[in-house]
DNA sequence: GTGATAATGAGAAAGATTATCATTTGCAAT
DNA sequence: ATTGCAAATGATAATCTTTCTCATTATCAC
């Protein structure tokens, strides 16, 4: 009898490598935030992991985002909404930044090495080794300068 | 009959200016903050006030930040401890950032054009005005290194 | 001083997250 | 494959911070 054996997803390997127990929620949750690229709260990882798995608690979400985080699966943010908010730590991209569009409340990601290095410049001269950097603007679009005629 | 007036902060001043009835209340808590050179919470400001003035309630003092705060008389904060912290806004030092020591939790605020610069040029490259920058970061002090001997 | 209006105090309510505990499940050893 | 046990889950209570409600009180322009 042969087992398919769906292959799992990214997150879920990640998983099983750090020696979590792959429960079929885990599975759910991770399968999720690996299709996700976005920003999501612990209210809409719940919403989308329900689709996959019905059989799935909100408690069990935020017990799997704390567990993935402890572990550095995953990287907390904070935009000032009052909830946090979730996304894969180190997925293809790295370290990034976000810009947070005052009007719409849109999250666009951003890189800079210049920036990267200043940092940990000011917190070296400072005599502390750089931990964290929690970095997020907030921008209003430029209005776009009208051409006459 | 004179009346001694015992003069007012600085924020109490700022209060008026910005047409805001000043009570009793108000005026003891803009004392507190004038007096105050750290970042402290909502139960620490009422902690402080309480002293100045027995008959003031912590609601009093949640409505009193916000309602200075959306006036630009106080910012609020996020250090990541699940509570907002508060400081005066423009005192005598300008915009500012805060490094926050990962063992102790103490907060030590520096400021650093270049970066405030190179915010701006990140932001408005990206075709956005810079609004709000929220930035702190946590860092580990450096073991010094002991001179052998 | 009076009166209209806004602020306050006490506690309820809201919203996000964590804790509790009985039940279920993963998984390692048999 | 079965068993056993530690760990995870679901449901819900509890916690924590902040806001709201509403009866009472105080401010301030007149
Ligand atoms: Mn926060
Ligand atoms: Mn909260
Ligand atoms: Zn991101
Ligand atoms: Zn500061």
């Amino acid at each position: 009898m042969k087992e398919p054996n769906s292959p799992d997803s990214p997150l879920a390997d990640l998983c099983r490598q750090r020696g979590l127990k792959l429960t079929g929620q885990r599975r759910t949750i991770a399968f999720v935030l690996s299709d996700s690229d976005d920003h999501p709260d612990v209210e809409e990882l719940y919403r989308r992991a329900v689709e996959v798995d019905p059989r799935i608690s909100i408690a069990t979400v935020y017990r799997t985002v704390r567990l993935f985080e402890e572990n550095g699966i995953l990287q907390r943010r904070d935009f000032g909404g009052g909830r946090a908010r979730y996304e894969v730590a180190d997925g293809d991209h790295g370290d990034h930044y976000h810009l947070i569009d005052a009007d719409t409340g849109k999250v666009i990601e951003f890189e800079n090495t210049e920036l990267d290095s200043l940092l940990e410049g000011i917190v070296r001269q400072m005599g502390y080794d750089l931990v964290t950097t929690r970095l997020s603007v907030v921008g209003r679009r430029k209005a776009k300068p009208r051409s006459r005629g």
